[in-house]
DNA sequence: AATGTGTGGTGAAACGTTTAATCAATTTTT
DNA sequence: AAAAATTGATTAAACGTTTCACCACACATT
């Protein structure tokens, strides 16, 4: 409120409100008023319309911080992509998760449901050398991981924290976690069955890191299992770990461009890695589908729509979200609080323009 | 902590530390405590290397609901994207800011600037029809808001609650709020200069809602300032409005082949549109560039790549965050609390491939 | 009439900090 | 040597809820 006495002007913060306030104007104690509030149906109709009718008019709210303090559950959750950049596995900014665009969809429609079950998101980008403090300093009452790696301390700091946590693309050795994954492997699989299919027998695999990222890794065993199956040797050297980055795409195209005659097909971890992959080649004269054929990952917006629009595996992540979502709310609210549950979604293979029978000469 | 008694399993929450627990261990008073956690430095040196010992081998840290109780300041600000599509202005979800890619690149680069100032950052849809009284509840430190419109209650709302607030990417008659957007106008003017001078005469301007969005509105007055510059005549029927999404682009693509000579450039205010332009007149064979030249918006991460690269207008999306999380943290702990101001970045054009000059029969 | 059962409501403690007021001891100033 | 200032620490109130124990009253049950 903006008060302006003899030519000054004065802020004056309207002191806020309290509970004690209206059970005041309301002629009622403030157990009663927060009983209201909180519809525990132990007040009598006419006493809570009296108080209703006072909040609305005062515009009162609650204070959470006090609620917090008091029951110790602060209707605050965390969605936490941890930064491996700095440790040990070295990996650049864009392989982070976040960098990756599709998690946007995902972390909003977490959001979203998360908000429909009274919960506020705090989004946070965590170096996983840095403590979690803040988890116990806001009594977070849950958090979600988004593509936690194996082996880092990470992992075991979070669960350490006895909060209730449901990790998301997230390759655990340690089974005593809830997990919301997509079924890489089968992706994999699917995605190199179908080049197969065509008549493809030289097939290239190119991801990022396969050691630290377990959807990498499991995309990768996919792709061995659907060779094998098809009675194809596996050639090490055709398992190709790279930067998951359009540019690099691009620049392994220039590199890989003087031995195309070596493979016919390439089944690639991301959409953004196909996307650059077929402009190197174009750079090079060499025609996608028509010399190679390659499968993408993820489906993400444009895929379908540049030229030649590409084969990929198609991901439902609102539907991730909402299963890790919901899943959270379980943990947060089940009476049984050992819940763990595992839940493995199907990815679909969705055929384009991209891939086509090997070029015979 | 878990318990195995007598074939039972317990699982015993250790009470949390506090400030009274460490005190005692430390021989001193809570207030003790209290001024070393906040280096308030009228401890000794002998007294605070004690305690500090305490608290990191106890693990301790502070509760952020009574300090804020106390204090009445949160350490939490919001990001907001205002939804508008169940208001007047009908919207789908892909207008949303949020469903924009580069936006992720917004909030976590925002994000970590906060974090980095001892801010938790809570993501957050709003319908624009909401209450935001998780402003008051929370007692938040300060609010970002994304992509406002022009007229909506919605921006009245968010300032009426007298929080520090920067918006960000949003067109605002009120002139007494802080902003940062980027120069749409020109941006516009750009693109369109861009064309003009390879000899366009005849060029469309495609893009999301001008009434209710003040950047599509800046940036077709650019594209006007360029016609008129250049002696250009504007005609009201190359002005199109539609969903800024590649499905859309591409089925605009497909209704505009038919009229192709009409036109020979077109001014678009999204990359995303351009990719679906692009992919629906190939679809009815007309290329790019050879018959028709195109020019998107915002350089997103595949813009360089796909085939035919597009020209368009880059943003510096890191800059902005920059710019909006430093200006929040001034106007929160800004002594002088009346620090509004407002800042427009520059936009580049940046030639590529989409666009050529205009074919000649 | 005595006892039990609900119903609607109140009082006050407790949650874990911060901070203003105060104090004791020491050092500096006069 | 007395007064003043500085340093280091303490005490206790305050922040705004929730919730347990309790109460008064009406009503139903023996």
């Amino acid at each position: 409120m903006l008060f302006i006495i003899g030519g000054e002007t004065f802020f004056i913060m309207e002191r806020k409100m309290t509970i004690k306030d209206i059970a005041q104007l309301a002629g009622v104690s403030p157990a009663t008023v927060s009983n209201v509030m909180n519809k525990t149906g132990r007040v009598s109709k006419e006493t809570v319309s009296r108080v209703i009718e006072i909040v609305n008019e005062k515009n009162f709210n609650l204070n959470a911080s006090a609620r917090t303090l008091r029951q110790k559950v602060s209707r605050l959750i965390a969605i936490l992509v941890p930064d491996y950049s700095e440790s040990e596995n070295t990996y650049h900014g864009q392989e982070l998760g976040i960098a990756n665009p599709f998690y946007l969809e995902f972390v909003s429609k977490t959001e979203e449901i998360l908000s429909k079950h009274g919960f506020e998101t705090i989004f946070k980008v965590v170096s996983v050398k840095s403590d979690l403090k803040f988890i116990k300093e806001r009594n977070l009452d849950g958090v979600i991981v988004i593509g936690a790696h194996e082996g880092s301390e990470f992992t075991s700091k979070v669960v350490s924290y006895n909060v209730p946590v449901v990790f998301v693309d997230s390759y655990l050795s340690n089974g005593e976690v809830s997990l919301i994954n997509t079924d890489d492997q089968l992706g994999g699989y699917l995605s190199t069955r179908h080049l197969l299919g065509l008549g493809h027998q030289k097939i290239l695999f190119i991801s990022g890191e396969l050691q630290s990222s377990g959807v990498n890794y499991e995309r990768s065993l996919g792709y061995q299992r659907a060779l094998e199956e098809h009675g194809v040797k596996i050639e090490p050297s055709f398992i190709i770990q790279t930067d998951v980055t359009v540019e690099e795409g691009r620049a392994l195209a220039h590199r890989l461009a003087f031995k195309n005659n070596e493979f016919t097909g390439i089944v690639t971890t991301a959409d953004a890695l196909a996307i650059g992959l077929i402009r190197g080649f174009y750079e090079c004269g060499i025609s996608v589908p028509g010399q190679v054929s390659i499968v993408g990952f993820d489906d993400i917006s444009v895929s379908a729509f540049i030229i030649p629009s590409i084969t990929t595996v198609h991901q439902d992540f609102e539907l991730k979200a909402k299963r890790a979502a919901i899943l959270l709310t379980k943990l947060i609210h089940g009476s049984d609080s050992e819940k763990i549950q595992q839940d493995n979604l199907l990815p679909k293979l969705i055929v384009r323009e991209s891939t086509a029978e090997p070029f015979s000469k």
